[in-house]
DNA sequence: TCTGGGGTCCTAGGACCC
DNA sequence: TCTGGGGTCCTAGGACCC
């Protein structure tokens, strides 16, 4: 059996947690930028807020109806997530962590009523942690997946699963008529794997529910559609397709990319931005202990003012040899960055990936057949530079991100925000992060 | 005025190989 | 009339996930 576990709500949970008023009233998190809502308690979704409303749209919800919107806390909520999952780790021997909100674990071998100790554990994350939980149980971890759907359902939308499955919903420990009733009376589009397309596609061919895609021929389904969902067939039917992942593999691209805070028409207001993107991703490279073959940069207009000329572009700069070197990365970026630059234009948002990812650890060398010295890099001997970053990754790990930064980042210290910069207007402070973030309970008189 | 960010996997088709 | 056979690699695009 494999278990799903998720945070509720996560990232609304997250700030309840540090500000209990805000129990009981709608509250929605903002995207980067305060653009639209990517969280929302069960009173903002009663309030008919859909996920990903324009901030704009919805903000006049604050006056009318107690709306609260804040400002995404990633930090916190990758913080909080990680001490979730340590916690979600003890129902199993194995465990995958498939988002920051979801973790499956391998119940295999666990003796005893797994549903009794799901509760056990879903209480007491809820204690420790003060995060609610939802966890599905099934034979495969699609099966898992649609058990946690139904317990979510069943503890908010009465009458739409029996209520006896609410919270922990367990579809190993029921009869196949059970199993099957509850099957039946889930939509398609709320299978793993389903997504609008598929599920649009699905209901044209006469299949409507969980159950009707259960029952459909896997060799049917992979000729009409694809093997992807073939697997989803024969995952519904019990037969397990999908493993559990367990250690995490390195990353295949790395991105960072970012909307702007404000429009950014100036080649050095983008270079700076791009220098910030580029050393983060590359932070995030090492941080894997890999290098990259191939750096990708692009600048674009918003396709939402339609009213303004429209320009996007990009550029694959291959490097001469694979890096994880800030500056050599950032220097490609702004080679990009001069190739596809066009005045006149409005920019809104830029970005760097990280292309052609390869282990650190065997990495081919450059045959310097016509250079001076064997193996010399632009930027001085690769050994250096590599004891250069480290130090510039701890001195950031130690002091704060940005404390140490190439000029072309920006030289104002503490970093100043700019036109490119994110708008985050409501955003929480640090409660687990940071020194000045801890919550306070209690004021001195 | 105002619309997120970061990933994965699969497939079809073309280039190229012997 | 008749135009091989079998394979790999790469890329762009589509679909999905949270």
């Amino acid at each position: 059996m494999i278990a799903l576990l998720d945070g509720n709500n996560f990232y609304a949970s997250c700030e309840r947690v540090f500000q209990p008023r805000l129990v009981g009233r709608p509250l929605v998190v903002l995207s980067n930028n305060d653009g639209c809502a990517i969280a929302r308690s069960e009173e903002a979704k009663a309030l008919g807020i859909k996920m990903g409303a324009p901030w704009f749209q919805i903000r006049h919800l604050e006056r009318e109806a107690g709306l609260v919107a804040l400002s995404a806390n990633f930090e916190l909520y990758g913080d909080m997530s990680e001490r979730m999952m340590s916690l979600a780790a003890g129902l199993g021997h194995r465990q995958e962590v498939y988002s920051i909100d979801e973790c499956f674990v391998d119940l295999d071998g666990i003796p005893g009523d797994l549903a009794l100790r799901a509760r056990q554990i879903r209480t007491r994350i809820l204690q420790w942690l003060g995060i609610p939980t939802c966890m599905g149980i099934g034979p495969t971890k699609t099966l898992a997946k649609l058990a946690n759907h139904i317990a979510k359902c069943a503890e908010r939308k009465p009458g739409s699963y029996p209520p006896h499955h609410a919270q922990v919903c367990h579809l190993g420990a029921m009869t196949e008529g059970e199993r099957n009733a509850l099957l039946a009376a889930t939509e398609v589009g709320e299978v793993w794997g389903v997504g609008r397309r598929l599920g649009a596609q699905l209901r044209q061919a006469g299949i409507h529910s969980a159950m009707d895609l259960a029952r459909a021929d896997p060799a049917t389904v992979q000729r009409r559609w694809s093997i992807v969902l073939a697997k989803t067939v024969r995952e519904l039917g019990g037969t397990a397709c999908l493993d559990l992942d367990d250690i995490p593999s390195d990353k295949q691209q790395i991105a960072c990319t970012r909307s702007f805070g404000q429009p950014v028409t100036e080649a050095h207001e983008l270079a700076q931005a791009l220098s910030t993107f580029a050393a983060r991703a590359a932070h995030k490279l090492r941080a894997q202990n890999s290098h990259a073959g191939q750096l990708m940069a692009f600048i674009r207009t918003s396709p939402f003012r339609k009213q303004d000329p429209q320009y996007s572009a990009y550029r694959i700069c291959p490097l001469p040899e694979p890096t994880s070197d800030t500056a050599l990365l950032t220097q490609a970026a702004l080679a990009v960055l001069r190739a596809i630059y066009r005045p006149g234009y409005h920019y809104a948002k830029a970005g760097v990936m990280l292309l052609d990812l390869q282990s650190a650890s065997a990495q081919q060398l450059r045959l310097a057949l016509d250079e001076p010295g064997e193996g010399a890099s632009p930027a001085g001997p690769p050994r250096e530079r590599s004891r250069l970053m480290q130090a510039l990754d701890s001195i950031n790990q130690r002091h704060g991100r940005g404390t140490l930064q190439l000029a072309s980042a920006g030289t104002a210290h503490p970093p100043q925000p700019a036109r490119w910069t994110m708008r985050q207007e409501r955003r929480t402070p640090g409660y687990t992060t940071r020194w000045d973030g801890l919550a306070v309970a209690k004021e001195r008189a």
